[in-house]
DNA sequence: ACGGAGACACAAGCGTCGGTTGTGGCTCGC
DNA sequence: GCGAGCCACAACCGACGCTTGTGTCTCCGT
């Protein structure tokens, strides 16, 4: 490929091979190699140089895009300047979507959203606080002082609780619910792991509304969850608003907010103090810009609210 | 890059392998030289496969961007089912525009726009004959009569013409001049050739207001017109209203619409009877929704005014 | 507690691919 | 008409990459 553009830019093989520091007949070999791999010939020989074909002109454009993409892949992992990288708790959620948009607001940033494989929260803190990534959205638990040095945590996003539930379930029909009115039906979150992240949310919320939150069973992601929802007449499950779920068309679930009051899961910003990655600056910019209200009847757990 | 995403995927070599058809061992050698040359690990070892580090998952979606890339690239010379090729007369021009805003609208189109090298409308026609395009944006000076068979000609896009001088030239005041008034002016537009598609045009442009269009010089290029313009007192040169030039700030360039009447220049849309690529219905759909209105008073040559 | 299964890494052998050197054919321009 | 400039073909050779063979580690079942 860094061959080919070498060529279609010198407009001749004798002076891209002097670009390349190659010989001439290596550009030949290496041109038509790719020519017959192709299968089209994408220069035209002529007596004062190449000039590019049809086929070679529509190549072009691909060609480069896909060496930036090369550039973009190892930038992504180069030590001292790489890309800004932030850990999510997983894609659907809210704070992926919120990068979602800080990314179309800002076509072409250097952002790289990634999930920590052992997802909790004192992994992701030593993450940040050992520079493997820039960033976190994590729901903090922690006093302020038990946090390691030059670690910062904002709280930026309050993402209301919604229950979802299939068209037979008895709720169904509700427009609105107060927590405590979920009492006596059956929750299902699968996969919460004891002292995971969601574990402590969850059960301080079950605690304080009387709830019942089965976290048994496999989880075998978002997509099975959300088809044995949709067939169940008594399961339901809990989501963020501003989860982005896809399922298929038949289904037919339910949102329905949560309100008197509003449970919101917590979701802070945990960062390293005097990180100059000038993405980051424009991370915090744009989270505190589009920040949503919260509400006046918010509930979260004890251990969120002072910050 | 395959064997990674494929060991990613499986999660563990040996399936990679059996996957890629290859051993275990040329697996695990062309992770270890991956990793290597981009100076960091890619995978974490267990004894049960393999598991992304960080580094692997920023560079994950990457390093399926960059497969993607390869693929449209090979795709936009495959004989058969490649993506639709329209060729414009130059990137700058109004037609090329348009087509921008088609690739907007419709994000993710396969579409490549190329540019003959030996652009006269013949060989476009030609081109478009043979299927090595699949629709050019020319101004053609023929009677539908003598266009081959099976193919088709729509004036899609009239473009008014604009006058661009500097500060200093005489007319760099007006804020908007008749063609008449042009006469006595120099008008320099390098690089037409004798025979060329805009030669055709200039010469009964000139003929029709008793201009004199200078085209002698080398053509070196869109911005070394600009800056010779931006620096002349007399000289001064006609630009399309679509056309998007890019020029440095410094430059205090007149942009003039030219009125009673107002020439424009008829780029009509060449395309193959019988086409059956679905992105050219969608792009001939975009252009008869964006056409401009054409002006009351337009000015054409008269081999365009019967179309 | 121990042994086997499964997984990845290291080492040696070997073929292929890609580079260089050498040469020929072609076109353009002086 | 001849030389300069450029690309293609051929022969040679080293290096890279794949295979076969083996070692080591961890987990799990007996």
């Amino acid at each position: 490929m860094r061959t080919f553009l070498a060529v279609a830019d010198a407009g001749q093989f004798q002076e891209a091979a002097v670009d390349l520091r190659i010989t001439q007949q290596a550009v030949s070999k290496r041109v038509a190699n790719l020519e017959r791999s192709l299968g089209v010939t994408l220069f035209t020989r002529t007596a004062r140089g190449v000039r590019l074909t049809l086929d070679g002109e529509a190549f072009l454009p691909h060609s480069r895009e896909l060496l930036h993409a090369a550039e973009r892949a190892a930038a992504s992992v180069r030590p001292g300047n790489r890309a800004l990288r932030v850990d999510v708790l997983n894609r659907r959620s809210a704070p992926a979507e919120a990068l979602h948009r800080f990314y179309r607001a800002h076509p072409g940033t250097d952002l790289d959203v990634v999930t920590l494989a052992d997802a909790n929260v004192e992994a992701a803190i030593e993450a940040v606080h050992a520079g493997e990534i820039d960033a976190s959205f994590r729901a903090v638990p922690l006093p302020a002082r038990d946090l390691p040095d030059g670690i910062l945590v904002d709280r930026v996003l309050d993402d209301p609780l919604h229950l979802l539930v299939g068209a037979a379930h008895p709720l169904a029909a509700a427009t609105a619910l107060t927590p405590a009115a979920l009492a006596g039906h059956r929750i299902w979150i699968p996969g919460i792991r004891q002292g995971a992240e969601w574990a402590v949310y969850y059960d301080e919320l079950t605690e304080a509304f009387d709830l019942r939150i089965d976290a048994i069973g496999p989880n075998f992601g978002s997509a099975a969850l959300l088809d044995a929802i949709a067939d169940s007449a008594d399961l339901a499950t809990l989501v963020g608003a501003g989860d982005r779920h896809v399922w298929p068309a038949t289904h037919d679930l339910r949102r329905i907010p949560l309100h008197g009051p509003t449970p919101v899961y917590p979701h802070s910003f945990v960062r390293r103090a005097g990180n100059p990655h000038p993405t980051l600056t424009a991370l915090r910019r744009h989270l505190a810009a589009t920040r949503p209200a919260r509400p006046v009847d918010a509930w979260v757990p004890g251990w969120a609210r002072r910050r």
